[in-house]
DNA sequence: CTGAAAGCGCTTACAG
DNA sequence: CTGAAAGCGCTTACAG
C-alpha cells in the first residue's frame, strides 16, 4: 500500500537501483534523471522505510536511553537528550530500568530494535554493568550521563557535573564568609555523585583551620527523603553555622525543619544546596547554590554519542580514547548565606 | 556476526523455516525439534532482528510517543505509559513537539520507523490536527493522552481527567464553608484542559445564590508564570475570601503574593489548587486540592492504544467505536481551606 | 510434520 | 551513467 522504490522506477522508466540512488545512496546519477526521480518520489507522497533501510546499513538513526523519570530534573536531561539527537535526526527508543531485575531484558529490547548506540544514566545499581558490557561487544558504543559508570575493562564515555568542583566553590564561599563550624546533609555511597560532592566539601573545609564539619545522612522513604539527618544536626548543642545539602532538595529539607524550630536563614545558620532546581526556586528564602546546567550536559551526551556512531562507520577512523567530559557548575548566592551570627 | 536462523538451521540440520517455526512464527512443528531447536537457539545466544520481523509482520513492537518534557508531571506521565507498555513488551519512541514548525518531520520520524501507534499529549495547538490525520490514514492508531482532541473527522481515543468534575468538586467544597466571594486564576483557551476548570469552577458557584465571581489570566514568561493575576485579586477592595487556581502551581503563586502582602491562609482568604502536584506539597501550607492519577491515566491510555493496535491485527474483529475515558480526580482537604473570615 | 521458495523494501557491488 | 542481480534476516504460503 505505501509506495516504494519499485513504484518510482515504473513510474520514472528506470531501475529500481537508480531510484535508491537518486534518493541519496550511494553511487552516481545524471543530475537530470535524479530530479525526475526526486520529482516522481515527491509527488507519490513517498517515505523511506527506516526499517529496511536500518538492515541493509546497519544504521536505524535511533539509540537507546536507559533512564528513570522521576522528577522535573530528569524531563530537563531529556529535553537536552532530545534536542541533540534531533538536531541530526536520530530518535530515541526509552527505557527505564526500575527494580524487577529485568535489566537484562531492557538491553535486549534496545538491542534488537538495533539501536545505534545507547544512552545511560546509570542508577547506583552495579548490576548494570555486566550488561552494559555485553552492549559494548556488540559493537553498540555507550555513554554515560550524570553518574559515572565504575567498570573497570569497558570505556565508556561520561560527560556530567563536576561535583568535586561545585562542592569546593560552595565550601568556600563559606569560608571566605566567615563559617567555621559546619554541618552537611548527604545520601549515597561511592558511584552517587552526592557522595563526591559531600567529600569535597568536607576536604574542603577541614583545609581552612579551625573547623569543624559533622555529616550525617538522609533516609529515603515513600520517594522523599526524610527530616531525620536535618533533626540532627539542628538539635546539636553546638550548632552548625552553615549547612551543605548536596542536593537542592535536601537542603530544602533543612530549610523546613529550621522553620519548624523557629529558626531563622540566614540569620541563625547559612545554608546552601546543589542543582538550582527550578522548583525550588520559589521557596523563600531563595538558596544559594550551585548550577548545574542539566540541559548543556545532557545535549552534550547526546553528541558524544553521536560523534562515536559517526566514528564507528568511518572507515579507517582511529577510534578516539575515552571521553570524560566535566561541566563546571556555577555559583549562584541567593538569600540563604550570610556571615555566621554574632559575626 | 551475530547469529541468524540459518546458523540454528545449520547446527540442528533443519531448514530456516522450521526454526523460525520454533521461535514462535505460526506453523507447526514436532515438540521434540522444536525444543532440541530452541536449545541451541539459546545457546548460540541467538537473538531475533526486529528489524526485519517488523518488516514481516507489520508490527514493530513499538510506538510512537509525542510529548513535551517540562516538569515532573510529565515524567510521571511518561513513567505510567512505560508502565503500560513495558508489561507487553513494547517500547516507546519520543519526540518532543516545540515550536519550531518541525510537526511534519516529526511525524515522519515515527512513521518512516513503522510504530504501530501513536500516543500524543496534544499542546494547544492546532497545527497537529492535519498531520495526526495522515497518521490514521496510514491505519496508525492514535490515542490521546491529558488532553482532547478536537479535530472534527478523525475519531481519536482520549484517556484523561474529569476537569470539569474536579473543579466542580472544588467550588462545591469552598461553597459548603461558607464562601460566596470568589476568585478564580487561570490560564489558557479552550482546548486547554485548564480553561475546561475554570469554566466548571464558574458555573457551579455562579448556580450558589449570593455568589460573585472574578477570573484573572496569569502570563507566562520564561517557562514559568506570572504573578499579575494573583496580584490583581489580592489587590481588589473587596477581595475574593476563596481563590481558586487552576493549577498548585498557579495556586503557589497566589500563595507567594499573599505572604509578600502579609496575608494569611487560610485566615485571610482559602485557596484551592488543581493536580496534588508532589513537588508542591512540601509548600506551607499544604494545599487543598484535587489529585489527578497521572500515573494511572497514562498506563491507561499505553494499554487503550495496545489494544487498539492488536484489534486492527486480529481479523474478523469489528473497530470498536471511539472511546473516551475520564478519570475522577480526588478531592484532597488540606490545610489552606476554611471558613470566610468572620464566619 | 518439514523443506524449498518467494517475498518484505531496500542497498550495494558488479557488469555493461 | 544505468541496469540486473544478489543479499540483509526473517515470515509465510505452498508443496511434499
Amino acid at each position: 500500500m505505501a509506495v516504494t522504490l519499485k513504484d518510482i522506477a515504473t513510474k520514472a522508466g528506470v531501475s529500481q537501483a537508480a531510484v535508491s540512488i537518486a534518493l541519496g545512496s550511494s553511487g552516481r546519477i545524471a543530475e537530470a534523471t535524479r530530479e525526475r526521480i526526486l520529482k516522481i518520489a515527491q509527488d507519490l507522497g513517498y517515505r523511506p522505510n527506516l526499517l529496511v533501510q536500518g538492515i541493509q546499513t546497519g544504521r536505524t538513526q535511533t539509540i537507546g536511553l536507559l533512564m528513570k523519570f522521576t522528577s522535573g530534573y530528569e524531563a530537563k536531561l531529556f529535553e537536552g537528550i532530545y534536542a541533540g539527537l534531533s538536531a541530526r535526526n536520530y530518535a530515541p527508543i526509552v527505557m527505564c530500568p526500575d527494580e524487577n531485575g529485568k535489566e537484562l531484558e531492557q538491553v535486549h529490547a534496545l538491542l534488537d530494535r538495533r539501536v545505534d548506540g545507547v544512552l545511560i544514566r546509570p542508577v547506583a545499581d552495579a548490576l548494570w554493568e555486566d550488561h552494559l558490557i555485553q552492549i559494548q561487544q556488540r559493537g553498540v558504543p555507550i555513554v554515560a550521563l550524570d553518574t559515572e559508570i565504575q567498570a573497570a575493562d569497558p570505556h565508556i564515555d561520561f560527560v556530567g557535573t563536576d561535583d568535586h568542583h561545585g562542592a569546593q566553590v560552595l565550601a568556600e564561599h563559606l569560608l571566605e564568609l566567615g563559617h567555621r563550624r559546619f554541618g552537611v546533609v548527604s545520601r549515597g555511597v561511592f558511584p552517587d555523585p552526592l557522595f563526591a560532592r559531600a567529600q569535597a566539601f568536607i576536604e574542603t573545609v577541614g583545609a581552612a583551620p579551625d573547623t569543624t564539619c559533622e555529616e550525617r545522612t538522609a533516609g529515603w522513604r515513600d520517594g522523599r527523603y526524610e527530616d531525620n539527618a536535618a533533626r540532627a544536626l539542628l538539635g546539636m548543642n553546638n550548632r552548625p553555622t552553615a549547612i551543605f545539602g548536596t542536593t537542592d532538595d535536601l537542603a530544602d529539607i533543612v530549610a523546613q525543619v529550621a522553620a519548624d524550630r523557629g529558626l531563622s536563614i540566614p540569620q541563625d545558620f547559612s545554608l546552601v544546596g546543589f542543582s538550582d532546581t527550578v522548583d525550588l526556586r520559589q521557596v523563600r528564602p531563595v538558596l544559594t547554590t550551585v548550577r548545574q546546567s542539566a540541559f548543556e550536559i545532557a545535549r552534550k551526551a547526546a553528541t558524544l554519542l553521536l560523534d562515536r556512531i559517526n566514528e564507528k562507520h568511518t572507515p579507517g577512523t582511529q577510534r578516539k580514547p575515552r571521553e570524560s567530559i566535566l561541566y563546571d557548575p556555577e555559583l549562584i548566592v541567593r538569600e540563604t548565606t550570610a556571615p555566621p551570627p554574632g559575626a
